[in-house]
DNA sequence: AATCATGCCAACCGCTATACC
DNA sequence: AGGTATAGCGGTTGGCATGAT
């Protein structure tokens, strides 16, 4: 039968928010909460649908996010983690609780998976006698674009403009309520990730609630890209087997053994 | 200086899963 | 139990910025 619209085509704005747009749903979501999205834009006179408004404030709005300036850390559990658990970029950014799907999502498609493909075809020959060069290897992935990150969070801004602001009550109101929606929201996160807050460098388990799908899916979508067919080979990668690398240098030894826990179990 | 090509990212679209009545 | 609404997710696109010619 097809799903309906979100909601009516007619009257409703579409394209880049507007700081005045983007104040009135932040206020309002710290007063009320996230959630219940369908009223937003009824209770706030938002002219967008409720789907927007919450893209908005899950992507770009929501307290805690960090953007841009991706560290070679966090490229390095991105490339691991999209081997791992393919393009389930959702479930990739719960290990990265400070990026949005959209972001990792968006990182990926512009800069690592082109690098990965550079790096894959240098794999290609110097499988062809090429010693390899650890150091060029690393290259390919410590050399981070110059993503802009001129974006900075919006609500960091906007809590700034409050308290410049001479409405000083408002603004203590709203920053906080921001203060204690982050911690809900840290809060909630923690319920779906042991990964919060940097836990990620004090060691790598597996998830109990996320493990069995997640590697059980993840091995199907590895198999798609191994031989699927029981054969012996490891489904490594060649940044998978940098990354092994890493450990024995003790670069990224944090990070490596979680990932050769998780390698493992594959 | 103007034009074209490319890169980047915010936002939208369409689908699936889940909740609710 | 079935239908509908909502939330969530991943893929795609539009438009701006920047670089190349």
């Amino acid at each position: 039968m097809g799903r309906p619209p979100c909601c009516d085509k007619i009257g409703i704005k579409k394209g880049p928010w507007t700081p005045e747009e983007d104040i009135i749903l932040v206020s309002y979501i710290q007063e009320h909460g996230p959630g219940n999205w369908r009223s937003v834009p009824t209770n706030t006179g938002l002219l967008r649908c409720s789907k927007s408004c919450r893209l908005r404030w899950t992507n770009y709005l929501r307290p805690g996010i960090k953007r841009g300036n991706f560290t070679p850390h966090e490229e390095g559990m991105i490339i691991h983690l999209q081997a791992l658990l393919g393009n389930k970029w959702a479930s990739i950014a719960s290990y990265l609780p400070q990026r949005t799907d959209n972001d990792i999502k968006n990182y990926w498609n512009t800069h690592l998976k082109k690098k990965l493909n550079k790096s894959e075809s240098e794999e290609r020959i110097i499988s062809e006698n090429i010693p390899l060069q650890p150091s060029a290897a690393r290259n390919t992935i410590n050399h981070r674009s110059t993503y802009a990150s001129s974006t900075e969070n919006i609500s960091r801004l906007l809590e700034g403009w409050m308290r410049a602001s001479p409405k000083s009550s408002t603004a203590n109101f709203l920053e906080q309520k921001s203060q204690n929606r982050t911690n809900d929201l840290m809060d909630h996160h923690n319920d779906q990730s042991p990964y919060e807050q940097g836990s990620w460098d004090q060691g790598f388990h597996v998830h109990p609630k996320n493990s069995e799908e997640n590697v059980k899916c993840d091995h199907d979508h590895v198999q798609e890209d191994g031989d699927g067919d029981g054969d012996a080979t490891p489904p490594l990668t060649f940044i998978e087997k940098w990354l092994l690398e890493e450990t024995n240098t003790g670069g990224q030894m944090e990070v490596m053994s979680p990932l050769m826990e998780l390698s493992n179990m594959l």
